[in-house]
RNA sequence: CGGGGCGUAGCGCAGCUUGGUAGCGCGUUUGGUUCGGGACCAAAAGGUCGUGUGUUCAAAUCACAUCGCCCCGACCA
């Protein structure tokens, strides 16, 4: 029956043969969203936004183990807040919207529907920041923005995306500097502990760095077509913003100070990430920790004597032991549920049916690797326990070994050009934009970051040959 | 914003070159047999061919315009 599944894979693309197409039918087929009449907008259907409710959950614990507290800021932002960092509305203004108008009447003053909310926010600290003692504040709202983009794919870049966004201010630099290094911790712990996708963390370079920053962090993976996507940013912003919104506290000596302050977050794009880290041919695979539905049961033969009955108990039993379960007893073949399933990427399935209840045991499935165990039931929950931890891991180690075969080091735009092709290029760069600029025209990569605690891989420029000041990761990205 | 592709039943598509009764597969509905890798038989429902204007006795088909979507590039935390 081989080759009924050939048949199957026909209805999405290959992703070696056509990623773009086979990202794009497999988020479709697999109900996570649909296109909406809004242009660039997209509707995200209960099985993605399960996706996006775990990985809340999971960030918002971790952020609150380090020390914040949510709080919402309004969705307006009046224009004479956008201007005051200057670098800060240049980056945004060519992809802000406008409110003009309330019902039929124009407003005296434009209200920009915000694209990060550091305006708004570091207004209201300038408020309530007066001593010594009101610092640090650190916040993080759970929002909505909009961007003005003129291509969007869904999850990657969509006009209006859901967030999280931290705005903290501290008294000193050094504090900020800590804090912008803490959550990049907390993402990059996330983003390879929970959802399986092993990281680059680094600094950004001033072209690439966040409009208004002193210097940005990142988080790059690379997706199986070895393009890299930007997973997160962690923001150092100096006293840029404090002194833009004048944010100022009197210190322990009497002194009045401006603040320090950072700013991070994470998007929705997370979750194309996930999909392109780990998916196949057959369509998605998520890693248990984020997945929405962990094991499926698929009742074989449902109809017969019992077979329903044990299933329901079965379920009931693994939901007691805190695994999100589903059991589709739906009137389809077996045949058709294992490819549903499948394509849907929930990481174990479990069949039961008549000859498995007659030996007492069930037939449990890897999505990653097809691996197939016949398991007593007494040892039922045990055994998926652990098993979702294996399945979590090889995820993850799966990934990594994907990158680790298409990072390397290179000596000149030659190499350069030929291993971002499909991969990442390790390089001596010597910091200039004239070189960084020469580079994305000749081969169409950018840097993407300078990683930490990186031996040199040479001493001069791969572009210019005059002496390295850093080693940069250079890919082609989303 | 530039280049390419596409809008026909819920979904995927054919039909367009050479104008003349709206087609196929999947899904859906009803009944029956099935069920361990996308089952089978029988019957049925489902369409202002993206939109507008024009050419014509006649337009899904030709022309022009327009809207939308997808991919590549440019631009972009």
């Amino acid at each position: 029956m081989a080759k009924r599944n050939e048949e199957f894979v026909t209805h999405i693309a290959s992703r070696t043969e056509d990623f773009p197409q086979w990202y794009t039918d497999v988020i479709m087929k697999t109900d996570m969203v649909d296109y909406s009449d809004v242009r660039g907008c997209m509707v995200i259907k209960p099985y993605g936004y399960a996706v996006w409710e775990n990985i809340q959950h999971e960030l918002d614990r971790r952020f609150k183990e380090t020390g914040h507290k949510n709080a919402y800021f309004p969705l307006f932002i009046p224009e004479h807040l956008l201007q005051k960092e200057k670098d800060h509305v240049e980056g945004f203004a060519p992809e802000v919207a406008w409110v003009t108008h309330g019902g039929s009447e124009e407003l005296q003053e434009r209200l920009c529907v915000r694209p990060t909310s550091e305006t708004i926010i570091c207004s209201m600290y300038s408020r309530w920041i007066q001593s010594y003692r009101d610092l640090p504040i650190l916040y993080n709202q759970w929002a909505n923005v909009v961007r003005w983009e003129k291509a969007t794919r869904p999850f990657l870049r969509t006009m209006e995306f859901l967030w999280q966004e931290g705005h903290t201010a501290h008294a000193t630099s050094a504090e900020a500097e800590a804090e912008t290094m803490t959550m990049l911790e907390v993402y990059r712990s996330f983003m390879e502990d929970f959802l399986a996708i092993p990281v680059i963390c680094g600094r950004k370079s001033d072209k690439e760095k966040f409009a208004g920053a002193v210097a940005t962090y990142t988080l790059e993976a690379m997706m199986q077509d070895g393009k890299a996507l930007q997973m997160g940013t962690s923001h150092f912003l100096g006293d840029h913003f404090a002194k833009a919104y004048d944010i100022t506290y009197l210190s322990r000596e009497g002194k009045l100070e401006y603040c320090y302050t950072t700013s991070w977050g994470v998007t929705t794009r997370m979750i194309g990430g996930l999909i392109m880290t780990h998916g196949d041919d057959r369509g998605l695979i998520f890693p248990p920790k984020v997945a929405p539905i962990q094991l499926v049961i698929l009742p074989i033969a449902m109809h017969k004597e019992g077979v329903l009955d044990k299933a329901y108990e079965l379920k009931a039993q693994l939901a007691a032991a805190g695994i999100r379960v589903e059991c589709d007893d739906s009137e389809q073949s077996a045949g058709w549920k294992f490819n549903e399933w499948e394509m849907k990427g929930v990481p174990l399935r479990l069949e039961v049916g008549p000859k498995d209840i007659e030996k007492r045991e069930v037939v449990i499935v890897r999505r990653d690797n097809h691996e197939k165990s016949f398991v007593p039931m007494e040892n039922l929950v045990d055994f998926v326990k652990s098993m979702l931890d294996t399945v979590q891991v090889a995820l993850y180690n799966r990934a990594l070994a994907l990158r680790e075969a298409r990072v390397s080091v290179v000596h000149n735009t030659d190499e350069l050009n030929a291993r971002v092709q499909d991969g990442f290029a390790k390089a001596m760069w010597c910091g200039n934009r004239e070189c960084e600029d020469k580079i994305k025209a000749a081969t169409g990569a950018t840097t993407r970051c300078m990683p930490f605690n990186h031996e040199p891989v040479g001493e001069t420029c791969v572009c210019c040959g005059k002496k390295a000041t850093a080693v940069t990761y250079f890919a082609k990205s989303y």
